[in-house]
RNA sequence: GGCGGCGUAGCCAAGUGGCCAAGGCGGAGGUCUGCAAAACCUCUAUUCGGCGGUUCGAAUCCGCCCGCCGCCUCCA
C-alpha cells in the first residue's frame, strides 16, 4: 500500500511537501495538541480537529494502524482563574469542559484518540518532573527565583520550525515580571514557582506547576516515544509552543523529537478573524441548536484545504447542507452491502475513481479533487438508477459502495442527525396511509385531492416524490 | 516595521508552463411527470486582481502596482 502510493504531506519543519514515511512500516504515532479546557471549544478549534481527523482517517483508509494521543491542558493561568471564579476545584472545572469537548467532537464525527492525557494526571506530572531533572542535569535548564527555565543557548537548533528570525520575534516581546529572573529573554519557563493560592506539586527542584510547553513534550514522549511520526496543531502553535517543545524534548533526549509537523490554518468568520469582541464566535453546540446539521458543519470544515484559511459563512453552510443532502439521498436509496471485508470493486470505472480519489489525497490532502470524485461517483450511481434496468443494479451498488468507502475518510455522509421525536412508528404509518389515499386519488384522476395531500404533508416537513415504482417520502430539514 | 499567505465564473473552490480552465452551490433551458419533486442531460470564466516582461506558448515563471488576510503577545 504505502510503498506504491505514498502520502505526500507538507512538513512544517522543512516547509516542503515531503513523502510521509512513519518510523515503523505500518504504524503511525500521532500527537494532537488539544484544548486548554477553560471554555467550550469554538468552531475554529474544531476546524483544526476535523482537519487532523481527516488526516488520521485517510491514513487508516490507506491501511495504517494509527495510534493517536490528544492532550488536554488543564492547568494554566486561565483554567486556574476560571476554577477560582466558579468556586470549583481545578479538576472539576476542567473536567466539565473536557466533557463538552467530547460532546462536540462526537457530534462532528471526530474519531476518538486512543489516549487523552491531562497535564495534571499524576503520572504525567511525574513525567514532567523527570524531564525537568534531565534538562537540569544536562545543563539545558537552570533554576532562578524558585522557577526553572530552559536555556535556549544550550540548544543551537532553536528556531528551526518557526524560522530563523527568533531573536527579532522576541525583541518586541513584552517584558513581564519573571523576565528579570531569566538569563536571556528568549528562555522560557519549564516549571513555575508556587504562587499564593495556586495549585502546586512537589518536585526536587522546588514546588510549583508545569510551564505551558512542558506537558506536551512529557506526555508525547511518555505515550509515543521519541521520534514519533506526526505532531499536529493549529498554525498559531508553531511559535513559541512547538518550537519550545522541540527544544526541551531534544535537549533532554538527544534524539529527534518528531518526524513530521502538521499545522492547520485558522478559519475566518464571514471574512473576519474570529474573536469574542466581534461577536462572531460560535460553538458547535450553538450552530446545531440553530438547526445546522452536524454533517453540513463537518463538510464545510473538511472541504477546504488544511493550509488555507477557511471562510466560515452562512452561505457556505447552506451550500454544504445541499451538497451533503444530495449524496445522502442517493445512499438512502441504495442499501449498504452486507458483504464483509475490504471493498474491492469489480468495475474498472469504479476502481479508477477510487484511484483518483487516493491520488488526490496523497497529494498533500487535496480534498477538493477528492470530493470531485465523490460527486463523480454520485452522478454515475444516479444515472444507473435512472436507467433502472436490472442489468445495472450491480453497477449502482458498486458506485454507492465507492462513495461509502470514500466517506470513510470524509465522514460527512450518513451521519445520524439529531433524533426527531416525531419520527416514530406512528408517524411512518400515518404517512404511508396518506400515500395510499393519494395513490387512490391519483388513480381516480382526482389531482386536486392528490396535490392537497402532498401540500399538507409538505407543510409538516415531509416531501412526497412520485417515481415509476410508486411514491416515496423523505423528511425536509 | 519584520515574516508569510491569498486574489480563478453570482458564491465556495481545484488547477503552478502546452489537451475544450476540475468539482460543489446558485441560475437558464431540456428529458421524465397529470402537475410537482428528485434524478439525469445541455448551457452558465475566449479568461484567471492590474500593468509590464521572459517564452513558440503563462492563471501557472520574473518585476512593479492594487486589494484582502494572518503571524510576530494568550490563542486551534
Amino acid at each position: 500500500m504505502s510503498d506504491l502510493r505514498p502520502l505526500r504531506l507538507r512538513n512544517s519543519l522543512s516547509g516542503r511537501v515531503e513523502r510521509f514515511d512513519p518510523a515503523r512500516p505500518d504504524e503511525v504515532r500521532m500527537y494532537t495538541c488539544g484544548l486548554t479546557v477553560y471554555a467550550r471549544g469554538h468552531i475554529g478549534n474544531f476546524r483544526t480537529f476535523v482537519g487532523q481527523d481527516l488526516l488520521r482517517r485517510f491514513l487508516e483508509w490507506k491501511g495504517y494502524r494509527v495510534l493517536q494521543v490528544q492532550n488536554f491542558t488543564d492547568v494554566d493561568d486561565k483554567t486556574i482563574r476560571g476554577a477560582g471564579e466558579a468556586g470549583e476545584t481545578l479538576r472539576d472545572y476542567t473536567t466539565r469542559f473536557i466533557e463538552l469537548y467530547h460532546a462536540d467532537a462526537d457530534a462532528l464525527g471526530v474519531r476518538r484518540a486512543h489516549h487523552y492525557p491531562r497535564a495534571t494526571d499524576p503520572e504525567y506530572i511525574a513525567a514532567m518532573v523527570r524531564l525537568v531533572e534531565r534538562l537540569l542535569e544536562r545543563g539545558a535548564a537552570y533554576r532562578s527565583g524558585g522557577s526553572v527555565y530552559f536555556r535556549i543557548a544550550a540548544y543551537p537548533d532553536y528556531g528551526r520550525l518557526s524560522g530563523a528570525a527568533v531573536e527579532g520575534r522576541l525583541a518586541g516581546a513584552r517584558v513581564d515580571a519573571d523576565e528579570y529572573d531569566k538569563e536571556s529573554a528568549a528562555d522560557f519557563v519549564l516549571w513555575k514557582a508556587t504562587e499564593d493560592g495556586e495549585p502546586t506539586w512537589d518536585a526536587p527542584f522546588g514546588a510549583g506547576r508545569p510551564g505551558w510547553h512542558l506537558e506536551c513534550s512529557a506526555m508525547a514522549l511518555e505515550l509515543l516515544g521519541s521520534g514519533f511520526d506526526l505532531h499536529c496543531g493549529g498554525v498559531d502553535l508553531k511559535f513559541p509552543h512547538h518550537e519550545n517543545e522541540i527544544a526541551q524534548s531534544e535537549a533532554a533526549t538527544g534524539e529527534p523529537f518528531v518526524r513530521h509537523w502538521f499545522h492547520c490554518e485558522h478559519l475566518l468568520v464571514e471574512g473576519r478573524k474570529m474573536s469574542k469582541s466581534l461577536g462572531n464566535h460560535f460553538t458547535v453546540r450553538e450552530l446545531i441548536e440553530e438547526g445546522v446539521s452536524s454533517a453540513a458543519l463537518r463538510y464545510l470544515l473538511a472541504s477546504v484545504h488544511y493550509r488555507k484559511q477557511l471562510n466560515f459563512t452562512r452561505d457556505g453552510l447552506r451550500q454544504a447542507e445541499t451538497a451533503v443532502g444530495r449524496v445522502n439521498a442517493l445512499l438512502a436509496r441504495v442499501p449498504e452491502s452486507s458483504a464483509s471485508g475490504p471493498f474491492v470493486p469489480a468495475d474498472p470505472g469504479v476502481r479508477a475513481c477510487l484511484d483518483r480519489f487516493e491520488e488526490a489525497l496523497n497529494d498533500d490532502l487535496n480534498v477538493s479533487r477528492a470530493l470531485a470524485e465523490v460527486f463523480f461517483a454520485l452522478r454515475q450511481a444516479n444515472q444507473g438508477l435512472n436507467r433502472k434496468d436490472a442489468e445495472d443494479g450491480a453497477g449502482v451498488a458498486e458506485w454507492a459502495a465507492a462513495i461509502r468507502s470514500m466517506n470513510e475518510v470524509f465522514g460527512v455522509f450518513e451521519m445520524e442527525g439529531a433524533p426527531d421525536p416525531s419520527s416514530g412508528e406512528d408517524l411512518v404509518e400515518e404517512i404511508e396511509g396518506w400515500i395510499r389515499e393519494r395513490r387512490d386519488a391519483r388513480r381516480r384522476r382526482d389531482y386536486a385531492r392528490a396535490d392537497a395531500i402532498r401540500e399538507q404533508l409538505r407543510a409538516r416537513g415531509i416531501a412526497l416524490e412520485d417515481t415509476p415504482d410508486g411514491t416515496t417520502w423523505r423528511r425536509l430539514d
